[in-house]
DNA sequence: CACTCCCGCCACGGC
DNA sequence: GCCGTGGCGGGAGTG
């Protein structure tokens, strides 16, 4: 694990910055006001992917020497200060004036005699010296979305140097950037810069972990609050839902000496921060008042509370608001009460609650999309793959996994260790979304999501299309109200509403995302939520590396890996436990986590446990997983016991689980054609209708069985795309075609190159024929390729393209291009024909799938290359065993 | 006076 | 013992 561990922490960086697309040099901020970054915006991917843009005012963070920023601030400030610079140990805490927005001058002329009056005069307010502002400053010096390429180390030394503070303030801004991810500790005294690739991500985490920590609790207290019936401590126990101090997302880093790292309570400020935002994700009205928040953080732990105690909770909870401030999460407003006014913070960040449903959904195309984009990674051989610290499972939890080990176990744990292992998965997700997009280089993450500088005023929860009961309709997507845009262009001519029904299309119109393609894999196979014990059964190394987060407390059910029938075999309180939390992610936003059960219940549930999927696949983050799951697929189901000592000692053993789940899932109905998610808070414009019409079997997949989700089309409409490159591929999976273990999966979408597309057209990539619109030839329903139906490739696709018209809604008088994705010729295939082979067989790129012998080449090789934990996020590569 | 929150002491744990 | 971290709360600045 040690080993493991390491691995991953040599490639964390890589992980982070490689695959962000675009950076958006941020603006200075303004001082005293909050930077809003969300003006970035404008900036497209496309622009310059190699090159960031830098702002002009903002120091140059390349030259990441220690002392390269530094020197170069220096420099530009003025020849005093490079002589001073010298003395600035001497002066240290300077204060921090203006460093970036105002002249530096001030702060040294301290020194200089003459200008001490000035000094005096001039001396920083206590304003002038805030967090915030402070915070403004260290934001300003780092692109908001930084390239995938550069990695950006941030000297905790040198950044305080620049400005001009101690560093102890420095740990107060880091910690709650970590807490967001947009830093990652990566040494002592080193910081790596991620930006706000996945603070949208991480973001939808945390309200959903929230809901079910906070979800009731948070009610209970706005409706004390409201009452003035609350008193301090006052609260029953009982009324609150469990909730430790642990750490809810854990982004502490994988290395093993955050083990140790974990005194300190966990590092609380970044837990502390992790918890504010939710109250923010969760509370109905966005809107938190400090002390709320710090009756709600301190009594999570505490069973009474001292007034001190209260005091220093808001001391620091005055931090990290300033902070979150500065990122333009909150913003400080009053709320008059009866008592009169009251300050209190609203979120004005990541607008929107995040739609469970797109989370999922994200999740799923994620799944689907893995094994196709990791081929393609590595058959570009371009990146590195690494992984995210929180693609190792134990990552995540780390830090949770330790403090839950020390703490004794209790019901309440239990309970915890669900979102513990929930957010593992979900972590694990985050980091695969980024993989997925930004290997494809499709998408700069135009819209920033995270910023909403308008909030959107509606509900909370917009669970709309959520509804699970939806999802399960044949077409789900009729059922369910599109985005408007969304369903613009699901409508055909004839304003029907048909993209749908059939119609294997992915619809992106707004903006944001940008993946897919790819078969489901194994992981699919879970839809229950992720415990700890699905967790551990990933793979072995998951589960070593996990274990602590997951199995601690879970132990008992599931560090061990329960045989076979897991899902069976667990405890039926257990399992429910599960259920509730599960289901929230999945489908429903669960006001109350015990109320979602429809998810489960509901028959068409295979949609369902599509839908999770996804989630723990990666979840998995270990390393291992991948392999595992390629594993899994051709292992028979593993005996229990197998499976334990898989745990134990061959990490790189299959995880059995999958193959339960699979059984289950096998049997179930037909999944709905689409599902149709609006764009919602999280993903601002993410608007797609996924095609769900997968063969039962491959929904439900076994890990034996390769699901094949096939997405022949994606269409992407336009102008909110333009400067995204498309993505997606049809990926018809052909069991026909199995490659060789060392072969990739991949779906044809994912060979062509997507850098030519990147054009403001819409494209269509169809597993036919690519058309442009001008050209735009009959649909071609791939006449050689009668897709079946089970295949999802269906006819469907064939009507539909023929269906789309340039002209039509779907167009939206946007230039369509179609692009015709190579199939290999194969023949249609029926359901029958889907077998567990590998999943590598799923996956196929028009390449491979031509030539799967030189792709598994290129792939082996790449794999061998790469490093440890590169090898193991690729799904099939390796060889199983 | 209440609200903010800066400041830095000092504990903890690793080396 | 030093150093990196970061909890913590005194008390100053602000309105």
């Amino acid at each position: 694990m040690s080993h493991y561990n390491y691995l991953c922490k040599s490639n964390e960086i890589d992980c982070w910055t490689v695959f962000f697309p675009v950076v958006m040099a941020p603006k200075t901020p303004i001082k005293n006001e909050p930077v809003d970054l969300s003006k970035q915006k404008g900036c497209t991917p496309e622009r310059n992917p190699i090159t960031p843009v830098k702002l002009i005012d903002r120091p140059q963070p390349d030259p990441w020497t220690p002392t390269a920023n530094l020197k170069m601030l220096v420099s530009a400030a003025s020849p005093d200060m490079r002589d001073r610079e010298k003395k600035k140990e001497l002066f240290r805490p300077i204060e921090n004036s203006e460093q970036s927005d105002t002249p530096d001058s001030l702060q040294y002329d301290i020194v200089d005699d003459s200008t001490v009056d000035e000094f005096e005069k001039q001396r920083p307010s206590r304003k002038q010296k805030s967090l915030g502002l402070l915070c403004q400053k260290f934001l300003a010096r780092y692109p908001s979305y930084p390239l995938s390429t550069e990695k950006t180390t941030i000297s905790l030394d040198e950044v305080a140097s620049i400005l001009g503070v101690e560093r102890r303030r420095i740990y107060d801004i880091v910690n709650v950037l970590e807490s967001l991810h947009l830093v990652t500790r990566v040494a002592k005294n080193q910081y790596c810069w991620h930006g706000r690739h996945n603070l949208s991500q991480t973001l939808k985490t945390l309200q959903e972990v929230g809901e079910l920590q906070y979800g009731e609790l948070l009610t209970f207290f706005q409706h004390k609050e409201q009452d003035l019936e609350y008193k301090f401590g006052e609260r029953k126990k009982e009324t609150i839902p469990d909730s430790q101090d642990r750490p809810l997302l854990d982004f502490s880093e994988p290395d093993c000496t955050s083990a140790s790292a974990n005194s300190r309570k966990d590092k609380s400020l970044r837990i502390m921060s992790q918890k504010f935002v939710m109250l923010f994700l969760v509370s109905k009205t966005k809107t938190v008042t400090l002390d709320m928040a710090a009756k709600i953080l301190i009594e999570e732990t505490q069973e009474t509370v001292d007034h001190s105690k209260f005091k220093t909770k808001v001391r620091r909870l005055y931090d990290i608001a300033n902070v979150l401030t500065s990122l333009g999460l909150i913003k400080k407003v009053f709320v008059t009460e009866e008592r009169g006014r009251k300050p209190a913070f609203r979120w004005i960040g990541f607008s929107g609650l995040l739609n469970l449903s797109n989370s999922v959904i994200i999740r799923q195309l994620i799944i689907l999309c893995k094994g196709t984009y990791q081929g393609r990674i590595c058959a570009t051989g371009k990146q590195r793959f690494t992984r995210h610290a929180s693609f190792n499972g134990t990552q995540p939890c780390e830090g949770t996994r330790r403090k839950v080990s020390s703490e004794p176990s209790s019901p309440r744990q239990e309970r915890q260790d669900e979102y513990c292992s929930k957010m593992i998965n979900l972590e694990a997700v985050f980091s695969a979304s980024c993989f997925i997009t930004s290997p494809l280089s499709l998408l700069p993450v135009p819209g920033d999501s995270d910023f909403c500088v308008n909030p959107l005023p509606q509900a909370v929860f917009p669970v709309v299309q959520s509804d699970v009961p939806s999802l399960s309709l044949p077409n789900g997507i009729s059922s369910q109200a599109p985005h408007p845009s969304t369903s613009a262009a699901v409508k055909t001519e004839n304003g029907q509403p048909t993209l749908l029904p059939n119609q294997p299309f992915l619809c992106f119109p707004s903006s944001s995302l940008f993946m897919l393609c790819g078969g489901l894999q194994e992981n699919n196979s879970r839809e229950t939520l992720p415990t700890t014990g699905d967790v551990g059964n990933r793979s072995a190394e998951a589960q070593a590396a996990i274990p602590p987060a997951v199995c601690q407390k879970r132990t008992s059910h599931k560090c061990a890996w329960p045989p076979a029938p897991v899902d069976d075999e667990e405890p039926a309180a257990k399992k429910q436990t599960m259920e509730q939390n599960d289901v929230p992610l999945s489908l429903v936003v669960p006001k109350k986590p015990s109320e979602s059960p429809k998810a489960e219940s509901t028959p068409g549930s295979g949609y369902t446990s599509a839908v999770h999927l996804e989630d723990f696949h990666l979840d998995f983050a270990s390393p291992a997983a991948p392999e595992a799951a390629n594993k899994g697929s051709t292992k028979p189901l593993d005996s229990p016991g197998q499976e334990k000592q898989s745990q134990i000692k061959d990490p790189d053993e299959p995880s059995p689980g999958k193959e339960h789940i699979s059984k289950e899932n096998a049997d179930q109905p037909v999944l709905p054609q689409y599902l149709c998610v609006q764009p919602t808070a999280g993903l601002n414009s993410f608007n797609f209708l996924l095609s769900a019409s997968q063969a039962p079997g491959a929904i439900s997949l076994a890990a034996s069985q390769l699901p094949s989700l096939s997405v022949p089309c994606v269409m992407v409409p336009s102008v909110a795309l333009a400067s995204i490159p498309l993505v997606c591929s049809p990926a018809v999976t052909s069991p026909l075609s199995p490659v060789p273990d060392g072969s990739f999966s991949t779906t044809a979408s994912m060979n062509f190159t997507m850098s030519s597309l990147a054009s403001t057209m819409p494209v269509f990539i169809g597993t036919t024929a690519v058309v442009t619109p001008n050209v735009l030839p009959v649909p071609s329903v791939d006449p050689q390729q009668p897709v079946h139906p089970a295949l999802h490739l269906s006819p469907v696709l064939a009507s539909s393209c023929s269906a789309i018209k340039l002209d039509s809604p779907v167009c939206m008088g946007h230039p369509v291009t179609l692009l015709k994705l190579q199939q290999p010729s194969s023949t249609p295939l029926t359901p029958k024909s889907i077998r567990p082979a590998h999943h590598e067989a799923f996956f196929k790129t028009p390449g491979s799938l031509g030539d799967p012998v030189a792709w598994k080449k290129t792939e082996g090789n790449q794999t061998r290359n790469a490093s440890s934990v590169q090898r193991r996020l690729e799904i099939s590569s390796t060889s199983p065993d």
